[in-house]
DNA sequence: GCCAGGATTGTGACCGGTCACATAGGGGTC
DNA sequence: GACCCCTATGTGACCGGTCACAATCCTGGC
């Protein structure tokens, strides 16, 4: 039927109704799958939508309904790794339900920047997304309006896992529950709370948003629900990697601390040296990138002591590793380095990277099925299982040498 | 007035209206900025717009102007580091006109699912950036109705840069055109058409997309607007920056080509062999990421006539790198490798890599200028210049040994 | 043969804006 | 003072869906 030349505007419910002779509302029930239409009916109404073409109008449907099935993730970087791909997971999984993502990101990390871009985001509609590993991000995930539906992806819990103080008559009351089962420890990948007091789900809370073992946590920022990856545990296993290569300690070149606290992977290098009796130097603060590895890479070359540093990321490892290369110190001869998150180029560095592997496509697909679930009561969440972090073992890191540098 | 404890929903401009004492209309014409408003008139809407935290509601707007003020990038990939950038760079322009950026990716090059992701897209509205660097990128901007206001960012030029065309009395008419001016040529950058034919403006179009020089172009995929970087001058330059070295000819690892023509990165390697005398080795096909340019290498590595290596982009040099390493072969030693992109990591390799710098997040804020003029006739298209591809001379890349390396 | 009640279908209002047009007040000008 | 035009404002319809409710049809039970 395409008949004229022109490029009519889209059919609507009530063309298609026309072409089928029933009313609009009918229109509406066939396409939203409501039970009481007469089969005939519904082979006409869908010959009908077919012939013109006809799809249902994101953007009236958003006004009428309120749902407006998007999300929109607020993010300090778009080029970083592991942002990248913590955004991928979530397209993927939002795809998957036929949500549309959009992005904003935080350019600043002043309040009332970040805070014009959370309102942009609000305007759009839907549910939130933020990435909060960064000063920017965890400022925006405070800046969220209490009635916005929101999840963040958080990199330390609010309280770090120890003792669990479970109480599950109070699914509001902040807790976290570790538990462990030998050498490979079954981590809780991720698990979140329904933000306390919604409106308009006042007490289908719960159950569903809980991880199998029945935990349930609270985030820093006002019981919202977050997910994160394990960064204390990794970094604690990586620790343990190069300390058991028999190095007398290892030296920590920082990412960032998106918080005023220490960080979960600061932490689990602490822990770990702490455990081992190994002495604490102090952490050097690096930046995201890799300038930032070079240049704490070249104050750490100058002392002949350090023999071991894990990094916070692998583009800081990769300064690192420069800075050792033009301070003419060998790797792993002299120096072992490790890295963090396992980025694609990690493998073919010389010497290649030992890193800790983190999953950060499945968070972000963990963080999109979260938010989904408090959008939609409907919304089954599954418990998405985030993969446990894993030590790659590469040629960066080996025994240290055999008497100290010390000349 | 927020007595009630309620999250009410958000304030409509007839609850502005009724607060300032004035009708709806009235109120959209202030926050429409329309002149014929009493000022006094004025005031009072403001202050209640104020006082009740008045925002406008996005999706309204949308369904009643038709304008949705948003852009949607399609993309095969969202980790690699140039579609990153772009996708920052787009980000960037469009949220400084206050444009709302989504994004879809293409997970699949297979026609059903590309044409399903441009339909998702269509839905949501707004104006569409894909980028065809790839099957899936130009499949999809195939598929993209003519209706639909979309740009290109594309590999390769239609036509490629040569003798110029020039027919301005029919700027639907497919042309390019290059100028040069010595040693540093000013390229065009990039420039576009508005689609033909277009319904709602019939021929306001031509001169404000045009670049400088007044030549315009049209794309691969039925007279659409696109922008591109000049990849065929960058990988000549590099070429020839690789020959005056001393090599005798260089080797090539390509990207995958994005359609079954040759890429334009391949076609300024060859010119530069060709102006050279040198002899054309068969390009190496790679893939994107550096296990491509592993394998790559692995098989250059074999052969000891090579001693020198284009890779289509920094992440096959690293591979080609990695497996220069691997086989022995020194770098720059006995090999000289240069990449494609300056990614951010490329300057802290070792050795460090020599490459040519594109200005991708240039390329997106370029890309979404061009948009926001084909979507409104307001918007100035002010010449939006990407940098010129710009040579990175680094440590990757010296002269060849001073003997064959035959035995 | 009449009515309850479920299955089908239709009607009108509404979501929160915009657009086209109508209407009421002022100055001029002649 | 009639006429006109411009300024300032209001009214009703509309964008393309959904929702709440009413109306109609059909069937079975008594």
């Amino acid at each position: 039927m395409n008949v004229t030349g022109h490029t009519r505007r889209p059919a609507s419910i009530r063309d298609v109704a026309t072409a089928a002779g029933v009313s609009y509302q009918t229109v509406s029930r066939v396409i939203n799958g409501h039970p009481s239409v007469k089969p005939s009916t519904r082979e006409r109404v869908l010959a009908a939508i077919d012939e013109l073409g006809f799809r249902r109008n994101a953007t009236a449907l958003a006004l009428a309904s309120g749902r407006s099935r998007a999300v929109t993730v607020l993010t300090a970087n778009t080029t970083h790794y592991g942002y990248a791909s913590i955004l991928q997971g979530i397209e993927e999984a939002a795809r998957a339900a036929a949500y549309s993502v959009g992005i904003g990101v935080l350019e600043s990390a002043e309040e009332p920047a970040v805070a014009a871009e959370v309102q942009r985001a609000a305007d759009t509609g839907g549910g939130l997304i933020v990435i909060a590993y960064d000063p920017a991000g965890v400022r925006a995930l405070g800046a969220v309006p209490a009635e916005l539906p929101v999840v963040g992806v958080v990199e330390t819990p609010a309280s770090p896992p120890g003792p669990c103080h479970h109480t599950p008559a109070c699914p509001a009351a902040p807790c976290t529950h570790s538990r462990r089962a030998g050498r490979k420890p079954e981590y809780i990948q991720y698990e979140g709370l329904r933000p306390a007091h919604r409106e308009h789900a006042p007490d289908a809370a719960g159950p569903a948003l809980r991880a199998d073992d029945g935990s349930v946590a609270a985030g820093p920022s006002g019981d919202r629900p977050w997910v994160w990856t394990d960064d204390r545990e990794a970094a604690y296993e990586a620790t343990r990697h190069l300390l058991s290569l028999g190095h007398e300690t290892v030296h920590y070149v920082a990412i960032p601390s998106s918080t005023r606290r220490t960080s979960a992977r600061t932490t689990g290098w602490r822990q770990a040296l702490k455990e081992a009796g190994a002495p604490e130097p102090r952490p050097v603060q690096g930046s995201w990138g890799p300038a930032g590895g070079h240049a704490a890479g070249r104050r750490l070359a100058e002392d002949p002591a350090v023999t071991a540093i894990l990094c916070g990321n692998d583009d800081l490892a990769l300064g690192v590793l420069r800075a050792l290369h033009e301070a003419g110190r060998s790797v792993p001869g002299e120096v072992s380095v490790a890295g963090f998150d396992d980025a694609p180029h990690s493998a073919y560095l010389t010497p290649s990277l030992t890193t800790v592997r983190l999953d950060f496509t499945g968070l972000g697909r963990a963080a999109f099925a979260l938010l989904h679930g408090v959008l939609e009561e409907s919304a089954q969440i599954a418990p998405h299982p985030v993969s446990v972090p894993e030590l790659v073992v590469r040629e960066s890191a080996g025994p240290p040498p055999a008497r100290p540098t010390r000349p």
